[in-house]
DNA sequence: ATGATTATTCAGAAAATACTGAACAACCAA
DNA sequence: TTGGTTGTTCAGTATTTTCTGAATAATCAT
């Protein structure tokens, strides 16, 4: 694959990367882990990425964490290498979905507290509190409709997991 | 209006903020502006949010900025006085866009542009990659349904805006 | 065991972001 | 004009977030 084009892709997905709330770091891995054929080692990653070896490996940790990244065993080889998972829906899922809950539930209840205690006499500020409640909830559909379609675009699990030559370690 | 649910909504809506890419003295301010029947002033808005004056001031230009607050001159008083604009969603819709010019649209072309130079050889990772440009193309049919339900709710603007005949003061 | 290789952690450095407050500008009234 | 009041700006400071790199741990071969 053309070199160029990945290392853009690698740094417009870092950048997107914000949009659902992990790092730069962390993103530009997992691009370029989706974007390459071969597994890569702490090695690769950090020579292509031009990142220290402690961030590299923190961010894998937490791509593996949120179900993004695997990491896997090569025969022959020491060291340990990484790919992406085949579902790239799930790390949308999984952290929007705890964004959510941390962010979005409590907003949206608290906005609910203030309406039911806004008395009817403060008919203005109720109006557009109202209409702002219309609007988390229609955002909150959205955003149930589009985590519904996790799972949607499985299926097509002819994935690296088996056909890589690898063997099994301990403590996995 | 309950004062103490009031702060919590203020403080709600500031932790989300960060959620359309604002900061939390932007939502805060927001926030109170949202809650709150009369047109505040800058000394009643950096008292109640503890905040200094020329961060309330800079936030208060950007809110305006975005469309989102309006600037209104009481009869009598010579400062200026601040109301949220009754339509909560130009808020969402003017940031969201933006951010998508930004931040996704980026991608999804840079993404379109590995696709294209991946070869018939690279079935794994084309197959990832188009899964994923599939993902893209759905949040963003989703994002501009969402962006398109702006002026949905318009229509009810008995507002602020001219009426005010009002006298406000310090100590209310 | 020893030494060689690779992985992880985390205290501190660096960078990014947000905020303050004082200087200045704009405005008004007398 | 002057003096008083309010608004805005921005250089510097504070805070938060991210990253580095050296120390440590883990693993493996001999």
């Amino acid at each position: 694959m053309d070199i160029d084009t990945r290392s853009e892709f690698v740094e417009s997905w870092g950048s997107m990367g914000v949009l659902w709330g992990i790092n730069r770091s962390m993103a530009r891995i997992h691009a370029l882990l989706l974007a390459t054929r071969e597994p890569l080692g702490l090695e690769e990653i950090t020579e292509e990425l031009d990142m220290s070896r402690g961030n590299a490996s923190m961010c894998l940790k937490e791509l593996r964490h949120w179900g993004v990244v695997r990491r896997v065993n090569l025969t022959g080889e020491r060291r340990d290498f990484y790919i992406a998972e085949d579902d790239a829906w799930s790390m949308l899922f999984r952290i929007a979905s705890e964004r959510k809950k941390r962010e979005f539930d409590p907003a949206l209840s608290a906005l609910q507290k203030v309406l039911a205690s806004a008395g009817e006499e403060d008919d203005l500020v109720k109006d557009r509190l109202e209409e702002l409640e219309e609007m988390l909830r229609a955002m909150d559909r959205l955003l149930q409709r589009f985590l519904a379609s996790e799972g949607a675009s499985r299926g097509m699990l002819k994935f690296l997991s088996a056909q890589i030559p690898y063997r099994s370690k301990k403590g996995e």
